[in-house]
DNA sequence: TGTTAGCACTCGCTTGCATTGAGTGCTAAC
DNA sequence: GTTAGCACTCAATGCAAGCGAGTGCTAACA
């Protein structure tokens, strides 16, 4: 059987209805909002041959349709109706931009900016660092036997921890440590730093050794480096939508958005442009009837975080793409204008 | 009418077991739980009486009875049972203590370490820092206009913000510039060095005004010493508590969560020990069938951050009692042990 | 005087049943 | 190929009956 273009029509318009209403559509209605000019009877004809072929579904004998996954995905595939248009999106960029300036403001407000401006659950996924060139590096004596590690990056991202130094160093020593230290890893990448820094661990390099806690300060390095960041912004939007009524649901998916590890996961599997998850491609059983809109930005040339909502299978595709695609070049745009 | 032993004891173990089971507890249940050996219509005009006084309220007229706040409130100040035992108490320590080494941890993870622990959500407000007193000041090129400021304190607090500055300055100069202002200001409290800064802004002081964002730090370490940062961890687990099986409520809760100004008011309201706060108790309507045990916690000498729990009213307040004090006293003890 | 057994009464909750109505599939006519 | 008509399905709603946990009251008892 074919899906012909009327069969299109119509499955467009059951998607576009479910995702306001969400409740099943029937026939009746739908001969009157799809714009066909068809009576009832002939949509009853075309969704018996849609619900066939999987594209959608009845809960039960005499409810109306609801869409199924796989008619999720030819929708966002080719029946994309009309985004947003240009001026609701710029108010959008507005707003968005006041709240993300730099990246620092991304990580700690970035989700929380996200998931306020679309209503789910946004992610942010901080870059993977390992990657980016090592442009000075500092240490700031913060009391007792700790100090302030500040490395500052290629593009202007710093990641600073605090870590342990054996002695009482005071600030002068620190700063011509750093200087030091500076001059050797300048231009080295990350990944190549931290296996510099448990070099000098090994040899006992004179210069090295003068910081007592160096094996620290290298796995300091090792954990900021390789493992990803993920934020998570406005995870109890769910419990807005009527899908997640169900307590123990909204549990399942608050447990699936505390569990960090397969969040990176999730954002990490993207290919390089803007995607759409649905339902089971998740790979997360508790997003089952989620989907998933990731967006890559980037940090300077080399790649890349990303961002990503969660929501509702019944999502508005075409509002959220745009959303999200903004999003991204906004991300990319104002963190590599501050090189 | 007067609340005797009997009548003690009685409410007591109506408090206990309603904690425990959510539903209306009953004469004949009661009869046979609260150990005083007397019948259940003994026990019904014991019930009857302090229903009269308002410890009692009955949802309707054949269900068993129900604490009110009134109840909690004198079960919570002399009703208290047995608390947690040592070893189950220091068990929850060494859990407490692998997660909350520092003070960067404590802004990161407290909230996170505290309710995964006691199950309820967790709030940590950092504590109020313009009276702590500024021991040195460093400024780190992190590419761009811009630097990272790094205020370390009294105790070993570190206050940290990228500002803005003028001109590109390199290290060198950043570091004679921070050691310059560290002579300066060393001592001062952080009030005190906010009002410095503004001071050197409108002075147009030649060895300050290098830094062309001299207005911009003096406005950053306003807004970081004066503003109150309200850390919450753990929300979604009153979505664990049949209290909340309604989303609707939930929903009312999370966005009482998510007012960050009316949590700061809520911990900084508490008197300096620590504290629980019952129903209407909290000010906050949404927490109107909510309990909120604070607990300060010290850095140095000056006070004081605090944590909290809120959870229904419904509470284990004993143990919830001890794992505050717990809390607050390892806060205390590792912030202080910093220094 | 305090305690207890007995009993009628209350009322929320569950179960069962009939009703409703939106929506379907099928058939026959256009 | 399209449409009108019709019988059918089934979730949702409303209603009544029965159940049972729990109460208040009264009378008897220690």
């Amino acid at each position: 059987m074919d899906v012909d273009a009327r069969k299109l029509r119509i499955l467009q318009a059951i998607v576009d209805d479910y995702i306001l209403s969400n409740t099943p559509v029937g026939s009746r209605t739908l001969s009157k909002t799809c714009g066909l000019g068809v009576s009832s009877a002939t949509i009853r004809n075309e969704m018996a041959d849609l619900t066939e072929m999987g594209y959608l579904v009845q809960p039960h004998v005499s409810a109306g349709r609801v869409p199924s996954p796989k008619a999720y995905r030819l929708y966002v595939t080719s029946l994309l109706p009309q985004g947003m248009g240009e001026e609701e999106l710029s108010g959008a960029r507005r707003a968005f931009n006041t709240r993300v300036r730099d990246m620092e403001t991304l990580i700690s407000q970035g989700a929380a900016a996200i998931s306020d401006l679309t209503h789910y659950t946004a992610l942010v996924l901080t870059p993977r660092q390992s990657d980016l060139k090592v442009r000075s590096l500092h240490l700031v004596p913060v009391g007792g036997d700790r100090a302030l590690l500040v490395i500052v990056t290629d593009s202007g991202v710093i990641r600073d921890t605090s870590i342990r130094i054996s002695s009482r160093l005071d600030a002068g020593a620190l700063y011509t440590i750093g200087q030091m230290l500076t001059q050797r890893i300048q231009g080295m990448t990350l990944r190549q730093l931290r296996e510099a820094l448990y070099g000098y661990a090994a040899t006992q390099d004179a210069d090295a050794r003068v910081l007592g806690g160096i094996a620290d300060l290298a796995a300091q390095v090792e954990k900021q480096t390789e493992s990803d960041r993920v934020m998570v912004g406005g995870a109890h939007n769910i419990l807005y939508y009527p899908e997640y009524a169900d307590v123990s649901r909204a549990r399942a998916f608050m447990n699936a958005i505390d569990d960090a590890d397969s969040l990176i996961a999730l954002l990490r599997s993207q290919d390089s442009g803007i995607s759409v998850r649905i339902g089971q491609e998740t790979g997360i059983p508790a997003f089952a009837d989620c989907s998933v809109i990731t967006a890559p930005y980037r940090i300077g040339r080399g790649h890349t975080g990303a961002i990503a909502i969660i929501g509702p299978t019944r999502m508005p595709y075409a509002r959220m793409l745009d959303m999200m695609r903004m999003f991204s070049q906004e991300l990319t745009q104002t963190l590599s204008v501050k090189e």
